[in-house]
DNA sequence: TGCGTCACGGTTGAG
DNA sequence: TGCTCAACCGTGACG
């Protein structure tokens, strides 16, 4: 029995505190944003808070990318066993080397960028702990060899955290059938690619479109690696079932991550009703895409990944009683102060 | 009224 | 295995 949660902002709209939008609704915003609505009106169409409706925009507009950026996890060490093992040779070679001039050796040699040389703090604490005593093996050599890494920038490290549904190992940095992966994880830098941008999604979406591939995923459409999504054929995904080996969890991220059935021309009559897995969050917001639009707006209310509501999408709990029936209950009254008034919800069109 | 910014409480994942 | 820490998140309030 898995605990799934949501929370209901003021805007009446379904968020899980600490886990981004959905991939659907950044999107969203995004093309909202470019078809000349106003953030106002983009968050309250989406019920997301204006804040996060600028945050996401700036951010567009900063990166090019609507992905939210990789969440957990520590910077790598700097302190490699290669940057050791260079320390020590500086060190054996000169034994009244400063580390400053260690650090500047490093940089010379190309052993370290300036982004991943270490400080001569931790070089002075290197040569005190793990060089102290050259007559000591090196603790990496000696005793366990531990998997050679790569000094890489921050950003190539970090990982875009999200599980892909489409992984057929059911792993959340899985690989794509076709797309050459190494060291079993993607790697996203965090000055994100333009792959991510508004016009190639667009460009993804036609051919997603031309193969059918999204129907009934409109929420979790949105593969942590857009590039890849041309290695994706979603069609015919059974809705719980594992599906080339996803796991079958991963899969049913997307149902429950229901969105409110918001039928397309009642903005107004949008009910929140959507439980996030704490595992993920793609696929969140299962409605249909029109449904953010107003009515008469030239958004095509077909033809969308994010306005097809195909059979795979289960919509669970149509009315607010349930969304907030899976709200954690240990949570409720939790949050005092400004977010404890994200629980009642605020009639569209109310004033903050 | 719209929007940028910030504090806050929360989640996440490498070390 | 559990903890720590630093990254990120969206909300809500403020100006």
């Amino acid at each position: 029995i898995e605990q799934t949660y949501g929370e209901v902002n003021q805007l009446g709209g379904v968020f899980v505190n600490g886990r981004p939008l959905p991939n659907a609704i950044r999107l969203r915003i995004v093309e909202l944003a470019q078809l000349g609505i106003r953030p106002c009106d983009i968050s309250r169409q989406l019920r997301v808070s204006h804040g996060c409706v600028s945050k996401i925009l700036a951010r567009y507009n900063e990166t090019g990318s609507i992905l939210p950026g990789a969440i957990g996890g520590s910077k790598p060490r700097v302190t490699t066993p290669n940057v050791v093992k260079h320390i020590r040779d500086y060190k054996q070679g000169d034994p009244g080397i400063f580390a400053w001039e260690i650090r500047d050796r490093l940089l010379a040699d190309g052993v370290c960028d300036k982004y991943n040389v270490p400080s001569v703090s931790s070089i002075s604490r290197i040569l005190r702990n793990k060089i102290g005593n050259l007559s000591q093996p090196n603790p990496y050599e000696a005793t366990k060899q531990p998997p050679p890494q790569p000094t890489l920038p921050y950003n190539h490290i970090y990982q875009y955290p999200y599980p892909n549904p489409m992984s057929p190992t059911g792993t959340k940095m899985g690989n794509h059938p076709g797309v050459p992966v190494s060291a079993g994880h993607v790697s996203i830098p965090r000055s994100w690619p333009s792959a991510h941008s508004v016009s190639n999604i667009l460009g993804i979406r036609t051919f997603m479109e031309q193969t059918g591939a999204l129907s009934g995923t409109e929420g979790s459409a949105y593969s942590p690696k857009m590039e890849d999504w041309a290695g994706v054929n979603r069609t015919g995904f059974p809705a719980t079932q594992a599906v080339n080996g996803i796991d079958k969890a991963v899969m049913e991220a997307d149902i429950k991550y229901p969105q409110p059935t918001p039928s397309l021309s009642t903005v107004g009559s949008f009910l929140p009703a959507c439980a996030y897995p704490s595992s993920n969050q793609h696929g969140v917001y299962g409605g249909p895409g029109g449904g953010y639009l107003t009515p008469g707006h030239p958004w095509p209310a077909q033809g969308s990944p994010l306005a097809h509501h195909g059979p795979g999408v289960t919509v669970h709990g149509g009315d607010l009683a349930t969304a907030m029936a899976f709200k954690h209950p240990s949570r409720e009254g939790k949050r005092a102060g400004s977010h404890g008034l994200g629980k009642g919800v605020q009639l569209p069109g109310g004033s903050h």
